[in-house]
DNA sequence: TCCAATGTTGCATATTTTGGAAACATTGCA
DNA sequence: TGCAATGTTTCCAAAATATGCAACATTGGA
């Protein structure tokens, strides 16, 4: 457990930390539309303008999004789609195991 | 911003609150290369083996581990390596974007 | 300059998470 | 049965996180 390898983990944990919320996750994923600035996000998911700002700093802290002003308002944009597709690969192995275990629990459905 | 949606954000932000901790990403990685016991895994991460316990009991419980009794040991393994990769490819976006910023930041250092 | 629009920050409160110690449960063996 | 090994659960205190409101900062336009 060598000082490197702690450093990665502290690293990758505060990404998922980033996304370790249900309006954060709703967040990436309708930027990954196009982007969006606080005042129209907040207004679509139903959020504090406060609340909203905030949860768009986590994220951009963890280089998940980057912002772009614009005039008066900040710009918010997706940086890595791909975390998305973490998400979808995840859940759909999760789902797929779970599935495998009540076909073995319950084997006499088929 | 309908019933469903809200409901897969929630379930997707429960999988990376699971791995939102050092320890729990280190686990994993560990466990990428073979099944762990509880005990032998929280020696080698100097863990308490309570505290070992809790973080495996959430991994579990958000679908990432699975576990086997054998005897009086409970054995636990990787259920969706890919979250791993995932993490790797997040990361590795991430830190591209932020190299990118710094070379744009300071063009003259070419 | 003054004002309106947009974001961010600070504060108070409530909730959640974490780590450690001890108690408890389960399993296999002598 | 009694005991040792292994895991889980419970309780507690400390730390981190989330929310809403108000105050503040910045920008562009009247």
């Amino acid at each position: 457990m060598d000082q490197r390898t702690l450093r990665r983990c502290e690293f990758r944990a505060g990404i998922f930390k980033a996304l370790a919320h249900p309006m954060r996750v709703l967040m990436l994923e309708t930027l990954k539309e196009k982007p969006w600035c606080v005042c129209e996000l907040a207004f679509a998911l139903g959020l504090e303008k406060s609340v909203a700002s905030k949860h768009l700093a986590q994220l951009k802290a963890a280089g998940l999004v980057d912002t772009e002003k614009r005039g008066t308002l900040v710009e918010y944009r997706l940086v890595a789609p791909c975390v998305l597709d973490v998400a979808a690969c995840a859940e759909g192995a999760i789902l797929a195991k779970r599935r495998a275990k009540l076909d073995i629990a319950l084997p006499l459905r088929s």
